[in-house]
DNA sequence: CATGAATGAGTGTTCATTCAT
DNA sequence: CATGAATGAACACTCATTCAT
């Protein structure tokens, strides 16, 4: 511990590109393993191998730092699913592409699941930023399902658009939580479960099914 | 230093059982608002009118008083659902009732559902005790799913039905958060459209309607 | 817990002095099992089987309970060795008896002992009071080694003769707090041997033989 | 509040080995003259001139630090009595080195002595560590005496043994808490007293003499 | 007489953050 | 560029002690 000796530092002068990634990588680990809260800037800095000024001077606070595991994890998953659902495919074939493509993003990164909605949530300060990319989720889910509803040549109130589709979301991070639990489960099964919820439900949608309350 | 006066002492010596309710009350408020980790010990008991050994006394360590709240807000909302959903409906109406009241519920406790949810599913130490209850809850679903689905001589494996449980649990507290959120929203209409959404998608599972993956 | 019936209310109202013993013996018991720092005023209270006011109106203070269970321990055992060893016996008859005494005590209320010598001891507040008990065991010690060296017609400065008695006291100690640890020792073979190691020296003494440092 | 003037920061950045010294040093002090419940570690950081996170990243909690103490204080006494009285002396010559270089080291640190015995022996969970160091002492005392007995051509059971030089040990102890107790006495002459003391004793010890309860 | 209810004051411990080297 | 050294500020928790009933 005391007598380092200095020959071979072992990765040394990295470029500051590589380094922030490192920082990153331990940061979402540590994050995702303690939380927040108790996640502690020593730890980070000693998982990534490097000093805690370092992480500062690259970073920020811990709460700058956290925000950008956000940033890079959000934006991942965002990519994996925009990457697979292309937006000249058939409604249907859209959304099981990108359900597919968010579970295997899941189940492959479930330390950053573990920070992007499991931390997020709870904390107010980044209750906000994680609004705005499940926002963006639910305009994406919300404009599938206009689209094949205008082809169907229907159309449906915005405000219950958006709710259908923010079920649809919740529906999904609630599968998805489960995945992250179940480190045995299979992420393309998990999709297919999760689209015949999803698919089925909105198909009646479109048909113009609906349910109301009985009056009494 | 402060000089307090000493006439009217609001509320002194109260019998244990009400001080415990006081504290109770406190506490769900400040974690709903600061967060698990953010809140203090110092602030509930303030909040509480009350000093900290008291609430060290009466309700024990700052975990265990966390867990005091979950246990309450998550039997009075486990009480709502189940003194509205009859057992001996049919399974619409049943599955209308629950989520009614479940609605009423959120939007007249945000604070308990803040605790109940968005903390209790960060910290890890909780996880647990809120898992059970949303066991609860995914049960209570598949089981009035499944229910149906015999009274129509269909039947489902376990793992499905209680996957599309989940989702549907999922989905729900999503709203509930949405609900959380929005003030001003309406408990009542929030509960048609998840029920739309759920009933429509369950139905379809009733009529045996499945998706499955295209074969490429 | 909560509901304690009325009836029977268990040995109330007793007078005073008896009240009084019982909550020294707890005290004794409670400070020598924890230490006078780690003991709590709720635990003696417990163990008394009375409430905390009570011992505060009875005995006071912490500090002063503690001074009271020192003040009866030290009394005890000082007539107990007083007691044994009459002053009209031959010195070596007097050293064995008192001896024999003090073992006895020691072995038959090891709790009276630990709060004796090994909590005071290292408590400043009590320190003072602990040196007084002490000193007057060291002003017996000596004035039966003067005795004894008078009748031989032998006499040794006063300073000398003090801190041979310190010195033999200390030795007591030390085999008495062995003592206390050993539960199966014997506190009759104990006092033999420490009168072997007593004796023989303080006979060598009233003898005329001394040692001397070499003179290099 | 209180105005620091910023100029000769008076020895910061100093090495981690310098700073664990001077925080022994304080902590020495601090236990000695409180005791080791009512020492604070406030006290002790502001007497070694740094601050409280310093002292718990160098030497952890108060226990922890309170067993350096010990530690250090031990090892240095040991070490000064083991330096002074080589295994080829004489047994009395050896005897009388070791306790002359006892009596120095108790006097020359009055302080650690306090720490070492004082409140060491009223700490249940520092008396392991004491009895530990306080048994290697008894040891040598114990080999002495052997070696010596041996040489006379005697022997004596080892129990007998080990209680001999247990109530030896103990009248050394006593007399050093006189000494510690005293400012102005000279451990030369206290160890002189006390070599009149044991060899006498050990003397007769050694010579076949003992005795005997008288049988009534 | 006896007690449950109540608290002020203090302590050990942690951690994000920043200099000086 | 990189780091060991250093700290301010806060927080959970405890306990001796005292009223009001």
């Amino acid at each position: 511990m005391l007598a380092r000796v200095s020959s071979t530092p072992t990765f040394k002068r990295l470029p500051r590109a590589v380094r922030e990634q490192q920082m990153l990588d331990a940061a979402v680990k540590v994050f995702s393993r303690r939380g927040f809260h108790a996640a502690s800037m020593d730890e980070i800095a000693e998982d990534a191998g490097i000093s805690k000024p370092m992480v500062y001077a690259y970073l920020g606070t811990k709460e700058e730092l956290f925000v950008a595991c956000l940033h890079r994890e959000g934006t991942r998953m965002m990519e994996a699913i925009a990457g697979a659902a292309a937006s000249d495919l058939p409604a249907d074939e859209r959304l099981w592409r990108g359900l597919r493509a968010f579970f295997r993003f899941v189940g492959a990164h479930r330390d950053g699941w573990a920070v992007l909605y499991r931390q997020a949530r709870g904390e107010q300060p980044f209750a906000g930023e994680l609004a705005t990319m499940r926002g963006r989720l639910v305009e994406v889910v919300a404009g599938m399902l206009d689209h094949a509803l205008r082809a169907e040549g229907r159309e449906v109130g915005p405000t219950d658009l958006e709710v259908v589709a923010y079920a649809l979301v919740g529906a999904t991070e609630s599968l998805a939580d489960w995945l992250a639990d179940h480190t045995e489960a299979d992420p393309e099964k998990t999709a297919t479960r999760m689209m015949n919820v999803a698919w089925l439900g909105a198909a009646q949608l479109l048909h113009g099914t609906t349910w109301h309350p009985p009056t009494p």
